[in-house]
DNA sequence: GTCTATACTTAGATAGAC
DNA sequence: GTCTATCTAAGTATAGAC
């Protein structure tokens, strides 16, 4: 998502405003990282959609490495962790949890759609190599966390069947993500389908939610 | 994956073979482009994993963006087509259908690590402008209408409830893969969970059959 | 703080010998 | 069919003027 203070900043040329700068030619890279990845991200066009020389980029970041971390960093803490809002799921009862859970997972790929191509070329390309220190943070762990205990409290209060926490949190997440992830191809697969518009995505959620919710409710409930 | 007729051909060294010295730049091309796609890829890199030289991927490719396509279409046709075996699939009960798809399509990205990056890299980096001729052939039409048919059969029989065939599809995909996609970025965030043996594998197979066929099973059959 | 100009390096592609 | 050498383009990064 390009932040407005970017935007405004360099619409209004020539005005030397460190701040906006900055934010501008993170806005910019983190589109271009989006797209390609660190490595086949080119500092010459974030510059250009920037509206700035390269020589910025080098002047605010020091390399190109330094500031991929810095758009890492941003879209982790600064993005996922506030839109997600896990915390707030703590206190719900597991079903509703998990139902919200998912709502805003999705409402946050289609919100920030560099997210999760940031998140995958890092993992194909990287390794997660840059992204360690942020996945093995403690707000990370714990956050993670969460998501796990609302399965585990709701097997032990017997709304969930029995699951492997870790694995259903992937296939949740794989569910969520997947759409927006393969939606460049499968445009191709069901042509004439708008898989982006607002209202698929609505769409989305609800069958998501619909599919996970019967996946691991208990059928057989305690008496 | 690479195959052996590669291999054997560039191992005993300068043995002059041309559809071995093929096969060989095609494995290690597609090795590389999984791992960094179109763009970031190396022909430099793929060279010296091949172990001939640079010389040879344009002798027999003509350019990055010619092996690049021969890649897509052997990965595609030669490879997830022949593993996937959806033709199989389509005399069996819808529920059946269903587990064997999801164990087949987790198999073949077991045994094809390089499938899904693949298709990941030219989703995000093309927007699937190498892949549209292979998604929008006829065998790529047909082979995948025949998942959604399972879903509308049985729908119609009453074993499945009400459901988006083409949600569905991508629903099932996502969290059969995602595992694989995501395995690099979430080691960090679980530790020491050995995510790619063979038994978190089948695990991983289980988990997904259980909870879509949870999450697809009609809970009010007719009478 | 921002630009222009440029050094340095790597990568895609080809020519020509063997 | 394979290699060495090389051309050319592009990309990362820096120096220095304004």
């Amino acid at each position: 998502m390009v932040t407005k203070a970017g935007k405004a900043a360099k619409s209004a040329k020539q005005v030397r405003d460190a701040e906006a700068t900055k934010i501008a030619i993170l806005d910019a890279a983190e589109a271009e990282f989006a797209q390609y990845g660190l490595n086949a991200a080119k500092t010459e066009e974030i510059a250009a959609k920037t509206g700035v020389t390269k020589a910025m980029i080098y002047y605010y970041f020091k390399s190109k490495e330094d500031l991929y971390v810095a758009v890492l960093e941003r879209i982790f803490f600064g993005r996922y962790m506030d839109s997600i809002q896990l915390e707030a799921l703590e206190q719900l009862p597991p079903e509703q949890a998990l139902e919200k859970l998912i709502r805003r997972q999705i409402a946050t790929d289609f919100n920030y759609p560099h997210l999760g191509p940031i998140q995958i070329h890092e993992a194909l390309q990287n390794q997660g190599k840059y992204y360690k220190h942020v996945l093995s943070s403690d707000r990370a762990q714990q956050v993670f966390g969460i998501v796990t205990k609302i399965l585990e409290r709701g097997m032990a209060e017997g709304c969930f069947r029995k699951l492997h926490p870790q694995h259903t949190v992937m296939n949740i997440l794989g569910a969520c993500n997947f759409y927006f992830t393969a939606y460049e191809n499968f445009k191709y697969l069901w042509q004439g389908v708008p898989l982006l518009s607002p209202e698929m995505v609505e769409e989305h959620s609800q069958e998501v939610v619909d599919l996970i919710l019967a996946g691991v409710r208990n059928r057989e409930p305690r008496k």
